[in-house]
DNA sequence: ATTATGTATGAGACCGGTCTCTTTTCGATT
DNA sequence: AATCGAAAAGAGACCGGTCTCATACATAAT
């Protein structure tokens, strides 16, 4: 009843126009900071917005100006460590460029993430950063691109698929630790994955959808093969997809009768989950069993021992995506960029020389 | 040039309409999915729309509407895993119910807080979710409120503002876990925060902006004064905001002379740092001293000795924040409710008995 | 004094949907 | 065949901004 009550139906330009005593089209220009106003006229619109509490509605400027100043994150899970790391590093430099965030999570699941895409087309965010859930499945990305929205990718590209792309130098750091391990005289080499495959089975790492893995296991098999390692497919299992199913995994991996002396898990949640499997089926690392995990995550400085791992960029990785995909916003048009951030080893105290044979 | 290329200018349902033979409001029936149709037009409207590629414009609808379909959520720091998985709750909730989540980091700022809101209110968010930074500072929030935007806090209530709550019993595992120590003989029992006053020195709760923390310091007070443990206050530790931070106050505390035989470490990042400082001056857990921390981090398990900690339900805690809004949206205009959940302490190896004295 | 130039303001279309109100169509009823 | 009522379709306003274009007025140039 009260029309003071400040409270339904909120204050438009016109509303302050109108208190105002100018047409509509001047109090947007001051509201909107374009265009050209006397002073007399700017204070009194600012006087009669401040008064009504206006408060511009942003959707109905997005209609207008077809930007959004949203850019859409599709990630697999903001719970790991990983994203969330990353997605930190997005929003940072989203927010300095004037962008917030909508963030979907897939679940490592295509069809998920197809329809999170077409929700952020839909809600018409003025970018996409996506880090797919399968390589080879991309059609949707395609089409996202093709619709005039910047998109980048992050931590996993697509080869056949041009655009702005961020990873780390995965396939350079699975070669690197696994010539170490064989170096210090391990053969029987285990590298663990969420990835999985329809019979649970690994053959070849085209079987692996996520870029990022799918690299660090070809890493892993050519210099395996080039140190006269063949046939170290039977060594890469799969399927390490929640704490429950990893801990399966390792466990009968490790209490076979020709278990590996090396492990290398893809990332830090498996990584945990074998070093409990190993201190609970009594393996000592690093003396019967050697450890190396990727992504160095805050726990594995603090275990006894503490565990070697690959440090990823993971911070950067988010903020170079968004880079990227700021600076096409900003209309950068040149032909599309891959990024590949380098990657460290930590050497701590989980990896030894294997002693018997 | 060719009005075939797809690219530019997205498809609108008036595009759809003359395609298909029909007029605006027809297609616009069928395409919204509203009001009644005969089947041969739904069919024709169908066709043309999937020919021309026709993509919803979410923006337009929410102006008309007035519902985003999207809720704003506030949070100190995704990359610490409290907020993480509290976020990984919202948004499990939250894309169930059909909204999509809008995620800023406040950087525990009530200055980025208040832009953060300002930024998701022009946004037409139809919901917020807050993590406060300060409990004493939220004349934003109450206004965001009025606006008519339901409003749910995260893990921090303010006793003066009533609205939607989640938080954690923390007063009372702070009093459990102090009762347990001082019960084991322990006297200089110290505890360790991020939040910080202007002298960097605790007075009195007062001092203490951030809800859950000063629920829980006033749990530790109150139970060391119920056993004849008086101006425990010299042993409240501010200030450990970043890990750097963290490790100079404990150091400087482990080292003193006088130094605490039991610390409560108020999260899992700050646990960490102590565990590491406490390691690298030789100081053994826990034998010369007692350890537990807030938040069940994955780390806490594995190190040697395990750490004792107050399990929080911290997924629950965003899905239950998730929960109570969706059902403002959806029309309950009940009183405003505050909800506490159980926390619970996992006893693991880095609590002893004060031997000597 | 008259014309040119530019600045400040107003009027109204537009963005792409929804929604109300009116008109037309069609099947059922007597 | 005439009448009625409901279902189907159309016309056009509306949401809250932006933006183009026209107009009014002031100042500067001739």
């Amino acid at each position: 009843m009260d029309p003071n009550s400040s409270q339904r139906a909120s204050v438009t330009v016109a509303d302050v126009a109108r208190k105002a005593g100018v047409s509509k089209a001047t109090a947007a220009r001051v509201l909107g900071g374009y265009g050209t106003v006397s002073d007399r006229v700017r204070d009194a619109v600012t006087v009669a917005a401040r008064a009504l509490d206006y408060r511009p509605n942003e959707l109905a400027r997005s209609m207008t100006t077809g930007r959004s100043g949203t850019i859409g994150v599709v990630v697999g899970d903001i719970e790991n460590p990983f994203f969330s790391l990353a997605v930190r590093g997005i929003t940072d430099i989203a927010r300095q460029a004037g962008f917030t965030v909508i963030l979907i999570n897939s679940g490592e699941d295509v069809s998920a993430e197809k329809a999170a895409i077409r929700t952020l087309v839909a809600k018409r965010v003025d970018g996409l950063i996506v880090s797919p859930a399968k390589e080879s499945d991309v059609e949707h990305l395609r089409e996202a691109a093709r619709s005039g929205r910047p998109l980048a990718l992050l931590d996993r590209g697509s080869e056949a698929f041009e655009v702005d792309t961020v990873i780390a130098d995965d396939r350079h750091a699975a070669a690197g630790i696994t010539r170490q391990l064989i170096e210090l005289g391990h053969r029987r080499i285990a590298y663990i994955t969420a990835c999985d495959t329809p019979d649970r089975v690994f053959h070849t790492p085209n079987d692996i959808n996520t870029g990022s893995v799918r690299r660090r296991v070809e890493g892993f098999l050519d210099t395996c093969r080039e140190a006269g390692l063949p046939a170290m497919e039977r060594w890469v299992y799969m399927g390490a997809v929640t704490p429950e199913q990893t801990r399966q995994i390792a466990k009968r991996m490790l209490e076979g009768k020709n278990r590996p002396t090396a492990v290398i898990a893809s990332d830090s949640v498996i990584g945990l989950e074998i070093f409990k499997t190993s201190r609970l089926i009594g393996l000592a690392i690093p003396q019967e069993l050697s450890l190396i995990s990727f992504h160095d995550a805050d726990w594995t400085a603090v275990t006894s021992p503490p565990v070697t791992v690959v440090r990823q960029p993971v911070y950067q990785l988010g903020e170079t995506a968004a880079k990227l995909l700021v600076e096409r916003l900003n209309g950068n048009d040149t032909a599309p960029r891959k990024v590949v951030l380098r990657t460290e080893v930590v050497e701590r105290a989980s990896v030894a020389r294997l002693l018997e044979d």
